[in-house]
RNA sequence: GCCCAUAUAGCUCAGUCGGUAGAGCACUCCCUUGGUAAGGGAGAGGCCAUUGGUUCGAGUCCAGUUAUGGGCACCA
């Protein structure tokens, strides 16, 4: 019997048996077997060590492939939990996967590891590794399986079996002592997983992931596919701890946090700025595309809450108030409520739709106390809310003019690289499907109009209709939802919406929820983590400084102060008595866009010598050109503003 | 909400075996007027998150609470 394996390349490699990854990787070149991890046979990904048997189109894998990588994670978590049932063999184990940058391994057991446990499996792993133990691949029968798995104590093991549809073929990794069920497929042996790899943290995780379950103890690691990328993570986890938002708030003096208010931020002056600069500029572009902007009552009656659904769906997460004996106020999770009150005020007609409302709304929502994160994660905050009310005819265009409201605004804000969710209709939800019909086509096509990538979720969409979801990637790589387009199908009725038509009748409305940054909140941590804190001009709060040299310029410097403020610049001046590269130093470090520096000689000629944050260039501007020069600056619109922090 | 960890000066952190709290930066004052990332000196600053317990004695050990952090669950 003979089997002839046709590589990636065109070429055939024939065995007069049934060849295994291994050999056919060796026999392309040593460096490829060294750092193949599996075999790609008719597009399935095999263990090295399992023969061929028969011709097929294969391809090595290598460890420094996505799938190599997440192979070798997969059995990092496998070298994990045979040192953990090593260490601690009243542990059983569950599950294990490869994930983001690494791999984790769910136990079972009573009390928690402690950190000292999680050195001593690290240790184990790395014997483990030093042992280079065979990795063997074995098919089970199904009861021959759970009967194992329950002999040795194993309770998870045999339910995940147990849940295993009828038809599945069981396979048994065996790796010296340790026996585990799983698919695979895996490195020949323990050896080859390297040294490239680190156990990171210890975290609580709810049994398949249902908060109803018991708490297993989950270890998670990282691992690479050499060391040079393992170092490479860590600096960039020290890199995205230097941009966190939550010490740049600190640092920069923006915000602070204390235990009073837990989730709700106390605005400084500097962070309010920041803020208000923000709404400004979100509340001139909606006004450009056609909305007129309301405010609505920050608390409402219960009756109100009860008649929306929001008091039965979402009522443990409102915040209440009893003050008035006689009847329950709540304070605002969302706005739409408030916002259907203004259009059910007065008769309204066809011919006012699309009735476009922005709100700037606080809102409030008893968020669980291990939600809360930073900016990003609060109890109370500011949407840049707005909710169109509209035909069903009118959906597609609403959601295109939205769609390029949501570019344009990221494309302002400095974000380039955006991607759309669109979530179709969940199996439980309100509504004819024919209308689902229109709403989503009307979603989708607006999505496919933007020109952006965008992907299906699919059954994701709320029970009152399907959304799109803007998700924007920033400077370090990482993906933040932002933006929203949710078609409700539900709550104009609930709430008693109806316009006049043109055939004379009452109508209920399309309601369209929609925001673009989300929370003013969490969008300006996005852009400090973006920025790395040096925000662009227009929207830093401190805009430009000017510094002395020597106090005889004092009176230049503030005249010149005087001049740009009164141009709408803001800045501040600094005429301490200290060295100028003292204040270089210290107002780079506060990361403000422009450094204006006078000393005798600019006092003199009437001139100022500029510095730009990230850079030590300096350039000699005469006094009314650095004015028109930065007045101008303060007065751009974001995208073309002077552009100080790019250098 | 659940699991684990953490909480010391405005900030970043040290504090051994339980014996009355320390550094650097920031701050105030003095000297220095110095040309692009820290000039020098002096001073002030702490109910060691909070409540209770153990102890002759607690920043230190134990328990509760609160907050924060890492995860899990949640995210209208």
């Amino acid at each position: 019997m003979s089997v002839d394996v046709t590589l990636k390349d065109g070429s055939v490699q024939s065995f007069d048996r049934p060849p295994f990854g291994l050999e056919i990787a060796d026999n392309i070149g040593k460096s490829l077997a060294k750092k193949a991890v599996a075999i790609r046979v008719n597009g399935d990904l095999v263990d090295l060590t399992r023969p061929i048997e028969r011709d097929a189109i294969v391809e090595i894998v290598t460890r420094d492939t996505r799938e190599g990588l997440d192979l070798l994670r997969h059995d990092a978590a496998h070298v994990l939990a045979e040192a953990a049932k090593e260490l601690f063999p009243e542990t059983q184990v569950t599950i294990g996967p490869s994930v983001e940058n690494g791999f984790y391994y769910d136990f079972a057991r009573d009390a928690p590891f402690t950190p000292e446990e999680l050195e001593r499996m690290e240790e184990r792993m790395r014997e483990i590794v030093n042992r280079d133990e065979q990795i063997v691949r074995e098919v089970w029968g199904r009861q021959e399986a759970i009967e194992y798995f329950r002999g040795i104590g194993e309770e998870y093991k045999t339910r995940i079996i147990e849940d295993l549809p009828r038809d599945e073929v069981i396979t048994i990794y065996r790796q010296g002592d340790f026996v585990d069920l799983c698919r695979g497929p895996h490195l020949p042996s323990t050896g080859r997983l390297g040294k490239a790899f680190k156990l990171t943290k210890l975290a609580g995780a709810y049994w398949r992931g249902d908060s109803s379950n018991e708490m297993l103890q989950r270890v998670y690691g990282t691992a690479w596919s050499g060391e040079k990328e393992l170092k490479a993570y860590l600096r960039q986890l020290e890199e995205a701890e230097k941009r966190d938002h939550r010490r740049l708030g600190k640092h920069l003096d923006l915000f602070h946090f204390q235990e009073e208010a837990p989730g709700s931020v106390f605005w400084h002056p500097k962070g309010w700025t920041a803020i208000q600069t923000l709404i400004r500029y979100m509340r001139a572009k909606v006004l450009e595309s056609g909305y007129e902007e309301v405010n609505t009552p920050d608390m409402m009656d219960r009756s109100l809450w009860e008649a929306s659904g929001h008091w039965e769906a979402f009522g443990e997460n409102m915040f209440t108030s009893d003050t008035d004996k006689d009847r329950t106020l709540a304070m605002k999770p969302m706005n739409c409520p408030g916002a259907v009150q203004i259009f059910n005020n007065r008769l309204r007609s066809y011919r006012e739709l699309p009735l476009r409302l922005a709100e700037f709304g606080k809102v409030h929502r008893f968020e669980p106390s291990g939600a809360l994160l930073g900016l990003m994660r609060v109890r109370s905050f500011i949407q840049d809310d707005g909710h169109t009310f509209c035909t069903e005819s009118q959906i597609t265009g609403e959601s295109k003019r939205f769609c390029q409201l949501v570019r344009e605004v990221y494309r302002d804000l400095g974000f380039d690289d955006i991607h759309i969710k669109f979530a179709d209709r969940p199996p439980k939800r309100v509504g004819d499907d024919s209308i689902w019909d229109t709403a989503e086509k009307a979603l989708e096509e607006a999505a496919i109009a933007t020109g952006l990538d965008y992907t299906l979720n699919p059954g994701e969409g709320a029970f009152y209709g399907p959304k799109l979801e803007f998700v924007l990637r920033d400077a370090i790589g990482r993906d933040w939802q932002c933006g929203t387009l949710q078609v409700d199908l539900n709550l104009p009725h609930r709430l008693g919406a109806y316009y006049i038509a043109e055939d004379s009748d009452k109508h209920t409305p399309v309601l369209l929820h929609r925001a673009v940054l989300g929370s003013f909140e969490r969008f300006l941590g996005i852009l400090l983590e973006h920025h790395a804190g040096a925000l662009p001009f227009w929207l830093a709060p401190v805009q430009v400084m000017i510094a002395t040299i020597v106090s005889d310029a004092d009176d230049y410097a503030l005249e010149l102060a005087e001049s740009l403020r009164l141009h709408g610049v803001r800045l501040d001046v600094d005429l301490r008595n200290e060295k100028i590269s003292y204040k270089v130093r210290e107002h780079s470090e506060m990361k403000v866009p422009v450094m204006l520096i006078l000393g005798r000689s600019e006092a003199e000629e009437r001139t100022v010598t500029v510095r730009r944050f990230g850079t030590k260039k300096q350039e000699n501007l005469a006094f009314d050109d650095t004015v028109e020069t930065l007045a101008r600056a303060a007065g751009e619109a974001p995208r073309s503003a002077f552009r100080t922090n790019t250098p």
